[in-house]
DNA sequence: TCAGGCAGTTAGCCTTGTCTAACTGTACAT
DNA sequence: ATGTACAGTTAGACAAGGCTAACTGCCTGA
């Protein structure tokens, strides 16, 4: 739970890299650019700042990996934004908003403050989703 | 509490200019660059845009005031902060960070949320500061 | 009165991240 | 075998927002 320097961008990269990795086994960059709702190349200039970075790699077959720091990166920030989507949803937040708001707050908050949301919400709360 | 299309530089400004304003009757462009951490230059780069936008005006003395719509801002913006970093101090986050983090979160969340966090802390938590 | 100092602006540059248009390269279907 | 489709890249532009260097303009103290 330590991030390397990193901004919004390549995080909602990462993150987004990993979701579809657990969607459909594997990443390109055409489902990324949907998902994210960018053109193909500002993934494929996005893909080139993270390779530099040692964040991604591209695979025997042309897919988009995450390498172990990436990894590391794009779980951290899931973990935040379910979190945050659960905690203002039990506030009462409507699911829709809750999930949008959560995915700028994720780049918001560090240890600290997750480790202090983590366990307030499973004091004060429902089950953690 | 209707926000016109912003982004997190402008309202950072807009708060900053507010709370300046509060603390020493009024404000100049180079104590908005020191109270901000940038340069004298972005500082007037950044006047221009928002004057252009209407959301500041410079007065007879030189000063930067803001207009009422420049103000409704400053003031929504500066109330989330307020409330952020209230919440996340009562959940036990250090002051330093809640309030460095509220500085982000703060551009991050909508009416909905403000209201939601409010009801919660109001029923939840020890006094609203 | 004029030399310094300080506030503000201008000019010019850089980076990030986006876009469109156009190109490359592969692969499949006829 | 060849044309069409689709994935990915390159080239070139743009906007936002930051920086440094250098200039303007004013005001004050000796």
């Amino acid at each position: 739970m330590v991030l390397t320097a990193t901004n919004n961008s390549t995080e909602d990269y990462l993150k987004n890299i990993l979701i579809l990795h657990t969607r459909n086994g594997c990443v390109r960059a055409v489902d990324l650019a949907a998902e994210l709702g960018v053109t193909k190349p500002s993934v494929s200039a996005a893909m080139k700042r993270l390779r530099a970075k040692k964040l991604v790699f591209i695979n025997e077959n042309g897919h988009i990996c995450l390498t172990e720091a990436g990894r590391a990166i794009a779980e951290e920030i899931n973990s935040k934004h379910e979190l945050i989507k659960h905690f203002l949803m039990n506030i009462g937040v409507n699911e829709k908003t809750a999930a949008k708001e959560a995915c700028s707050i994720e780049h918001a908050i560090g240890e600290e403050t997750y480790a202090r949301l983590g366990e307030f919400c499973s004091k004060t709360m429902l089950g953690l989703k």
